[in-house]
DNA sequence: GTCCGCATGTAAGGCGTTACATGATTAA
DNA sequence: TTAATCATGTAACGCCTTACATGCGGAC
């Protein structure tokens, strides 16, 4: 027993993947390693084994070996089990504690939210996102400032790209909310 | 045997502080806890092992246990093995590899250079920084732009937005060069 | 004398890394 | 046939996470 609802970043990955279309492990390792989205892990001693852990939790499963050119491939597809945890992981709340030390799993939940849980709740997760960072950045600052004299110069710019960081995170959060505000609207027109 | 030259950055976090003044694995503990550098560990489980691996390794040595307070505490220093390490960790080349996997490690390098290696190397390092950025960037722009039709739309979203982090970070190593190459010249002229 | 905070630790488990191994298919 | 590529795996290792344990000191 186990197979909570949490998924590890890994995890996340390779479930959102085959959640867009079914695939194997050498797909995934491809994808990893020939897209930006590869500053995953790539090396089969990852895939594999997060394969069959997430195949052994049922939240996918084997659809038929071997294609009709040849070589023996295991094909993967989720399963509804797997859907309703990836739904699940998707629709948490944003948290400070997300934006601190899981940037790259919020990241992850966002590229596959839009196809997963609709266009709403990934408005939501934006305006959440950016108004959690919104709220974090005033402390980030007021500690730069307390500590600026007692902090290296070095530690004091790194800071500095830390907030940078966020910052920039808002701005893309509000253009992206805004672009995809703008995407419903029109093929809500279409549809008309 | 191992103790190579590389450093988890974990154990570069530790020794990094433990270079800048001696002290006890609460200490570290509190620096992850309560400033921004925390987006590390802080846990027992994660510092004290590491604290033993590394003493194992001959970096650092405990330095008499207890303060005049009363509670027992056990401080440690950075011995010159350590600092040749550390040294030697600070002063590899800035890979497109680290920029993709290990932008951390690299951020942690940075903080603690200025101090271990001197401002003159620490200014190449942003240089060569910002240019093997500028080097990546059109890379993922024109994979974007390749990919922009099969991509789902919040797969793009999630592109643009790591690029817009890389090219942050450009500037900000832009930025960063100018501070620390200024002060060094008033430090100069100080000095004179 | 009890309770809370300081300071250090340990044990079990999970998971990613590196490196190696294995078969099967296609191209030369 | 040999080599290269496809596709899947395994074993050892390192290291982090979570959760629990322990002893001492000061405050009331």
């Amino acid at each position: 027993m186990k197979q909570e609802d949490s998924l590890s970043t890994l995890s996340l990955a390779i479930l959102g993947l085959i959640s867009q279309n079914p695939q194997s492990g050498y797909d995934i390792r491809k994808v990893f390693s020939t897209t930006p989205l590869g500053h995953f892990s790539s090396s089969p001693g990852a895939i594999y084994p997060a394969l069959r852990r997430i195949e052994a939790n049922g939240w996918i499963r084997a659809a038929g070996r071997r294609e009709k050119t040849g070589r023996p491939r295991t094909v993967y597809q989720i399963t509804s089990r797997g859907l309703a945890v990836l739904k699940r992981h998707l629709s948490q709340p944003v948290t400070r504690g997300h934006i601190v030390w899981h940037m790259d799993d919020l990241m992850l939940r966002f590229a596959f939210m839009d196809q997963i849980v609709g266009r709403e709740k990934t408005l939501r997760f934006l305006r959440a996102f950016a108004s959690e960072i919104d709220a974090y950045v005033p402390i980030l600052r007021s500690y730069l400032k307390s500590a600026t004299d007692t902090l290296p110069p070095c530690g004091r710019l790194a800071m500095e790209q830390g907030i940078a960081g966020y910052e920039m995170n808002v701005q893309w959060a509000k253009r992206a909310a805004k672009e995809l505000a703008r995407g419903a609207r029109d093929s809500r027109k279409e549809r008309s």
